[in-house]
Order: C-alpha cells, then structure tokens, then sequence
RNA sequence: GGAAUCUUAGCUCAGCUGGGAGAGCAUCUGCCUUACAAGCAGAGGGUCACAGGUUCGAGCCCUGUAGGUUCCACCA
C-alpha cells in the first residue's frame, strides 16, 4: 500500500536518495541495442576548473529534458558526458596556485609542471561532475570522457597529421594576437574588443633633405615608433604627392623610412598619413608585404622593448610610451595631444591587452572547410533554434581566416610536429619521430607548443563515441541528434565541431543546434566573480531543491533569449513541486482506503471523461511542443493542466463521490484520479525528475521507476470533446456563481438553492449529470435544474451564461440596485461583443474573403451573445418595476 | 561602420503559420471549505515604443523614427 506522505514535499530528503537508486538500476546507461532507435545528445564538456554555474545549470537541465523525453519514448537515449581539459583557464590557474606556495613554473620544468595539472585534474575534474548530479542529470557517466584521455589525444593526432597531409595545416610566420601575461598566442576568437579612453599623439617625422619640412602623423601607440619602416599615404591624396617616396628622418633612432602609397590609407582620418610598424599591427604587416618593408620587432613576449629599442630597451610598453613622448615634446616634434577613444583588443580571459606580434604558429587552413558547413545551414541539413542564428553562423564562415592553433601552454595537446636539429626537416606524425627521414639524424625535438584547446572540443562528438576507431558505438550512436548549448560559442565550438565532423566522418555532428541565452541577475547584469553578483545553483537546490530550480530556468523563456533569475520565480516553481505533492497526496489517501480496480470507460462519469480527455490532448500537445524543442511552452501547459484543471476543478468535482461510500461511481472517480495523476506525473517527469519519481513509486506502489515507464501516447478512445465542451458550461455557471457571492459578499457558510434554467433539453441533461459536484462547487446546497422560472423568486441574482441562466434567491441579501448595475454592466459587455461581430459580418469585404471557417465562428458567436443579452434584457426589466 | 535583437499589466517575461491581449510575482477583497495558507475564491490593471504602409482584419508582415541590449569589424 502506498505509503503515508508528509504534508510538505521536502526535497533534500529525497532527491539523494532517488538518484542513488537511478545509478544503481543503470537506468542512464546506454548499450549499443540495434532493435531500438538510438537518440544522443553529446554533453558540452564542462571546465575541469569549474565550479557549476548557472549557465551549466540552464544547459544540462534543457538536455537531461530531452533526454528524459526521448527515453520515455522509447528511444535508446544516450548522454554523453565528460569534462574539458580548458588548457590556458586551467593552466593559469595552476600557475596562480603554485604561485600561492612560491612555486614558479619554469622552476618545477614541463614534466613537473604536468605532474601537477594532472594532480589538479584528479582533484577537481570530478567536483563539477558531481554538481551536474545534484541537477538530476540522467547521462551515462559511465562513459564519462577527457579532452586528454587517451582515446581523445589519438583523435587529436590523427587530424592533425590529416589535415597537414592534405596541406590544411601549416606553420607560418604571421601577426598573431600574443598575450604578454599568458605569454601565448590566442586566437581571434578570443580577442575582446573594448573601448578604451586613449590619445591620438601627434608626431613630425621630419623629411629628409627639406629642412624644416615635416610629415606629420597621428598614432595611439607611439611607442610602436620604433618599429617603424615607413609612413604611408594615400595615392590619390592630393596633399602629399611630392613626398611619396622621399625619405624620412624616424625620430628617437638614426633610422630613415620612406613614404609610401598605399589604399589602405583613408585620406580623412587623422592626417591621412600613417606610420607602418608592419612587426606590431596586422594592417601595417599586409601594408609592409605590398611594399617589401622591413619588419622590426622591437618588443620582447613579456611586452617589454627589446634590445633594438635603443636607450629604452627593458621598458615596459607603457612605460616606453611615457618616455618616448617626453623626449619628443623635449626634441620639439610632438605636435599636439588629442584624446581619442579607441578600440583595443584584449584577451578575453585576462583582460590584458593583446600585442600583435610576428610569430612563427601553426596554422589551420580554413577556406575549404568552411564552404560545406556553411552550405550544411543554407541548405537546412542543419538547422540551428532560434533561426536567427543563421546569420551570425553565415557571417562568421564567410569572413573567416585562418585558424591559429598553436598556444606556448604545457598544459594541453602537444602538436605532433619534430624538428630535425640538423637539417631543419619538419615531421608530422602520431608516432614519436626519434630519426629525421631525410638525413637520419636522430637529434630529433618535438615542437614544444600545446594545441588551442577548441581543436579538441571540435572532435568532441565523434572522438567520445571511439573515432578514429570504427567503434559500434560510431556507427550506431553518431551522428548525434541535438546540440544544447549557449550562443556566446557559436564561433568558437559549434562551427568548428560542424566543419570537423564534415571532414573527419563526412556527415555532420547533429543535426539541430539548440541554444540558450544567458542567465543574467535579476538586474540584468552578467554575472560574473567580480561583481559577486552569481547565484550559485547548489544553494538554490539545497534551499528550494533541483526540481524547483529546472522548472525557473525552463519556463518563461524563449531559445536563444537571456533571463534574469529572480529568487520569486524558484520560490513560485517550489511551490507548484508542493502543489503536485499534495495532490497526490490526496489521492493516495483516498486510494488507501479503498481499492482501485480497472474501469470500463463506459462507467465514467461526465467530470471523468473531461479530465481524461484533457489529459490526452496534454499528451498530444506537449509531444508536439518538444519535438519542435519548445521547452518552455511544453512546461507552462503541463503546469496550467495539473493546476487549473486537474487540482482546482477536477478534484473539487470529484470530492463529494469519495466521501460517500455508497457512491456507485466512487471505483471511476479513483480510477480516473489514479490514471490521470499517473500521466501528469509522467509528462512533468522530464521537467521535474525527482518529484515526480518520488510520488509514481508510491502511487503504483511498485519498484518501477518513472523515468523508464512510458511516455503518454494520445489515445483515440480518451478524447471526449463533446464532454470537454459540456464541463465548459458548466465551469461557466460554476464561475457565474461565485462571481455573484463575491459581489454579494455572500459567504460560503450560506448556503442557497441554485436554480438552473434552461430551455434546451440538452444543456438541462447536462446540469443533471454534473448536479454531483456543481453544488459542491457553487457551495449550492441543493440545485434545482428546469425548462422555466417557475417558482424562482422574481429578485433573485442571476447569472446569465450561453443557453442558461443560473438564479441563486437570497431574498434578504440582494441590493437590487447592486443587480442592477451589474446587469447594466453585463449588457454593455454583450452589446460590444454583438457590435464587433456584426461589424465583422456586416462587412462585404470580410464576408466575402474571409475563410468559411472564421465567418460560421462569428455567426456563432453572433448568435450566443444575442441570446444572452435579451435574456440580461429581461431580468432588467423585470427588476425594473 | 555592419548586423542581430528587444520595446506588451506596477515588475519580469510568454504570445506558434496575421482572426476576440496571457502567465508568474506584486496590488485589492473575501475565506483556517477535512490535499495544499508554499493554499482557495474573486477583482482591478495594457492606445502591445512612435509614425506610416500592406490586409476584410496587424502585438505579429513591410518601411521609417526613437531608445535599450548584444555580436561582428583593422580605421592608424
């Protein structure tokens, strides 16, 4: 028998315990099953470093939902889960916390320094795993993967040696973004673009030969002067035709530079002359190749000028910038100071402003991949939800350029490339290299630089699933179906997963992107560690439980969208979990006490087939909404039917037949009640797992989990939408009723004979059939239904619905004058309502190209409302005397 | 500079292919009715940013304006 449930549902008592038991039944494990259609859904691997936020809390949930769904489904729904290796976040934060212990990096050597990262791994790899836990994620941690394990390092090799093979891969020496903190290049991606208040300094270089002559330009960076090779103007810039090509004097060194033509000049900004430091600016790089410049870099990684800086070698750049301005102000050649905001790149991790320098990286040729993944989305093999994700998903592939891969971290991906110490042969190949195949020298090194941890992630949905092994699991589970995730990394992981997997398996990752926004405070702010504004997902679980907190972040938003997180809404989503859990409460109670065999649906009472059809049409309709992946609309109606419709009426309709127990239909109310909580149950379980187990075990009183029953199908023999249309009716007497005391201020203790009237014999059978429970409802104490007023005392208060008036004498409480006036304001209402569907109908254009459909709906309408209003006509009159 | 997106009740947001404006919270009024006061019943509250246009009909489609947010971009 079902067990004895406490008046408040207390998840922390329960949600460890349930998915304890889900674990030990191996109900999350996924096994290669070619009778079953598999459904895999590939995890984003969460940081190694990271502690769950809300933006983990947000993506898992909306997976584990489709999970959940699928499986009930009858899918063989593999998640699959696993942790990244995150190279520069983990790998600055191990240097910090070695720092903390007065360790330094370079002392400990790369051999111990990866001693420690992987100590690190050990330690907190699997803290965020057990977050995901606490949410009731349902993957298959048994399948629990690492960027760096080794099955991954094979996928990681095998591209790389294939991609350089086909020439896809190279090493160049290019501009590339350097961080001087992190010391490591990064890629465009990962340069934020901010806004910085600055100077535009202005500067004579004088011209040689001309004494007295000057070129003046204009820079924000005037330290980068000394890597100056030439100053540039436009070619058709009027101005200074006669100086291109002279020389120039640099100030602050014994250099001389040319003026060059170039388009790349804008004649009306600043001065329309440009200093070119094609070492230290990408444009001034494209600049120095058109003009064979030489390139001078006058800085050290750590941004310091280096020894070519003269007398301010070892400064720091800005220090440099300081002191350089100084000495031309004092030389006479610093023209004016204006100050300007400008746009500077900076690391998106550090903040520290990027340095563009010339390095020698590898590269990743991305002209040919990108053509068939862009064409996967024109072409709708690919969809991505929200749709106007397309555009940025396209703007980005069209104006894409090489991918820098190569980072100077120890903590990652080693390329697999080998330098031959004596003739210069580079190698690529997954296997160590120990002697040059050109000259046979066995004075080999590896390249010392780490892979962009992105090139991982790319291969994150085949390399889990074995590739490049050809695994069942390959060939089975992948391609995978959905991809969740946020958009803020469109461009640096789902764009490089679609053009990997094209070229890697020839077929794409998934075949729908699902994104989300961000979770912002209920300011609207990001939250962020600085701010201290983040909400920390384990303290909402712990105070209001995980159900609660999936519920807040599904509902009440749409794909793509950010939100706030407003503790009222938890609290709101807690109480519906306490709502469920009262209710079935109740039924359980009463079930207890009596047996609930099977029913005939013959023996169902009108109030019965209503919810059970109800109930279907959820089914139909939530089905509809998750395959379409609308979450949040599936959430809302499950909410609305278990609480509106479910809890506020059809428990209160059914109460009077279980507390008597000679009710024959007492057996159909508990079968009914049993069967449709069951199904509520199931539908709301993908949203809120823990609750809704807890209450289906007891229900069924059975071992059988929710989460591998079956999800609800629509039946054709539970939809009765004449009987759903019947209780409509009456929910409107019901609500006409109420609404009468309230303005009466009639309390419920006073009960009155309800008196329906009717001249359809149909609508009267039907108030027959419902007098069980709408008495109960209207707080009646006995309901009279006829074909006319007949004994109704003339002043009794009436409510008029379609095709019936409700009257309820209560003599000595009426205020005529206050029936009066609501009757006035219920005829003003009709004669609106009358009003809009004859200007509708009265309209030839409407008529006349409307679909048949509208017009016989407001023909209907029409109809109604004018039955209800002479009706509301006539009681005026008669209270008029 | 380009692009996306938003502007709907006091607040936060839904609103599917155009066909009578919704939810949660907040407010007001009654209720300790034997599942639930984390509850029940009722009420008030919106020129759907503004201006045009298309349409029989626009919160929804088109154009423009204003304001907000975000992304992209090499303006020295």
């Amino acid at each position: 028998m079902p067990k004895e449930l406490e008046k408040n549902y207390n998840p922390s008592e329960i949600e460890d315990r349930i998915y304890k038991n889900w674990l030990d039944k191996k109900y999350f494990h996924a096994e290669v099953d070619r009778s079953k259609k598999p459904f895999t859904i590939v995890m984003p691997p969460p940081n190694i470093t990271g502690q769950l936020h809300m933006g983990h809390a947000l993506d898992n949930t909306m997976q584990d939902i489709l999970i959940r769904y699928k499986r009930m489904q009858g899918y063989n729904a593999l998640w699959q889960p696993g942790t990244d290796h995150a190279a520069i976040a983990t790998e600055v934060k191990i240097i910090e916390s070695l720092k903390e212990k007065g360790i330094d990096k370079d002392d400990l050597g790369r051999e111990g320094f990866l001693e420690k990262a992987w100590d690190w791994k050990d330690e907190y790899g699997g803290r965020i795993i057990n977050q995901l836990k606490k949410l009731g994620s349902s993957a298959d941690w048994d399948r629990e993967r690492f960027t760096m394990d080794d099955g991954n390092n094979d996928a990681v090799n095998e591209v790389f040696c294939k991609l350089y093979e086909k020439g896809w891969i190279y090493k160049g020496s290019r501009i590339v973004n350097w961080c001087p903190v992190c010391q490591t290049t990064i890629s465009d991606a990962e340069v934020e673009h901010v806004d910085q208040d600055g100077n535009f300094w202005h500067i004579n270089y004088p011209i040689i030969g001309e004494e007295g002559r000057f070129v003046e330009i204009a820079t924000t960076r005037p330290e980068t002067l000394l890597g100056d090779t030439a100053v540039a103007v436009n070619p058709e810039d009027e101005r200074y035709q006669d100086i291109i090509g002279k020389m120039l004097k640099l100030p602050l060194t014994d250099r001389e530079i040319p003026v060059v033509a170039d388009p790349y000049v804008d004649k009306e900004f600043g001065t329309g002359c440009v200093k070119i430091t094609p070492a230290h600016d990408p444009n001034d790089f494209e600049v120095g190749k058109r003009h064979n410049l030489e390139e001078i870099n006058i800085m050290n990684d750590d941004a310091t000028i280096n020894s070519l800086g003269g007398k301010y070698a070892g400064m720091d750049r800005y220090e440099a910038r300081k002191a350089m301005v100084a000495d031309l102000e004092a030389e006479g050649l610093l023209v004016k100071v204006v100050p300007h905001s400008h746009n500077v790149g900076t690391h998106d991790r550090c903040k520290t402003t990027v340095e563009p320098l010339i390095k020698p990286q590898w590269f990743v040729k991305m002209e040919e991949m990108a053509k068939p993944a862009l064409e996967a989305v024109k072409k709708g093999d690919l969809k991505l939800i929200p749709e106007r994700m397309n555009k940025n998903y396209y703007n980005w592939l069209e104006n894409i350029r090489d991918w820098c891969v190569s980072r100077q971290l120890w903590w990652g991906h080693r390329i697999p490339a080998y330098y031959c110490q004596d003739c210069n042969e580079i190698t690529v190949s997954k296997e160590a290299v120990c002697s040059c195949p050109k000259c046979g020298s066995s004075n080999m090194k590896q390249d010392p630089d780490t892979l962009d941890t992105w090139f991982s992630s790319a291969l994150w949905p085949f390399s889990t699933l074995g590739w490049p092994e050809k695994t069942e699991e390959m060939d089975y589970f992948f391609p995978t179906d959905v991809l969740v995730t946020g958009y803020d990394i469109i461009f640096f992981w789902v764009i490089r997963m679609v053009f990997s997997s094209l070229e890697q398996t020839g077929e794409l990752p998934f075949h729908t992107v699902l994104f989300h926004g961000l979770v912002r405070d209920d300011q609207g702010r990001k939250m962020s560690k600085s701010l201290g504004n983040g909400i920390d997902p384990l303290e909402v679980i712990e105070k209001y439980g995980a159900d609660a907190l999936r519920f807040t972040l599904i509902t009440g938003n749409a794909p793509g969208n950010d939100m706030r997180f407003y503790w009222e809404r938890v609290e709101a989503s807690r109480n519906f979990a306490n709502k469920v859990w009262n209710a079935s409460r109740f039924i359980m109670m009463n079930i207890e006490k009596a047996d609930v065999t099977d029913i005939e649906l013959g023996k169902l009472t009108l109030a019965d087939r209503w919810i059970l059809s109800k109930v279907n049409t959820l089914a139909k309709d939530m089905t509809e909404n998750l395959d379409k992946f609308e979450l949040g609309i599936a959430a809302s109606k499950v909410y609305d039917f278990i609480w509106e419709e479910f809890c506020d009426w059809y428990i209160e309709m059914v109460k009077p037949r279980l507390y008597s127990d000679e009710d024959e239909t007492k057996g159909a109310a508990l079968w009914t009640l049993k069967t449709v909580l069951g199904n509520a149950l199931k539908l709301l379980h993908p949203y809120m797992p823990f609750v809704t187990e807890e209450i289906f075990t007891n229900l069924q009183d059975t071992e059988e989990s929710i989460m591998i029953s079956d999800w609800p199908e629509f039946k054709e023999e539970w939809n009765f939408a004449e009987d759903e249309r019947a209780v409509d009716t009456i929910k409107e007497a019901v609500r006409g009723i109420r609404n009468l005391r309230a303005e009466m201020n009639v309390p419920n203790s006073k009960k009155a004979t309800v008196y329906v009237v009717s001249e359809k014999e149909e609508v009267r059978n039907i108030f027959e059939d419902a007098k069980v429970f709408f008495a109960t409802l209207g707080f009646a104490s006995e309901v009279v239904v006829q074909a006319d007023k007949a004994g109704i005392a003339e002043d009794a208060v009436s409510a008029v619905i379609h095709d019936a008036v409700v009257y309820m004498p209560f003599a000595e409480l009426v205020d005529i004058e206050k029936e009066k006036e609501r009757l006035a304001k219920e005829k003003k209402r009709l004669e609106g309502e009358i009003k809009r569907c004859n200007g509708m109908l009265n309209n030839p254009n409407f008529v006349g190209k409307a679909p048949e459909a509208k017009i016989a709906e407001e023909k209907e309408k029409l109809e109604k409302y004018t039955g209800m209003l002479e009706t509301v006509e006539e009681r005026l009159a008669q209270l008029g005397k």
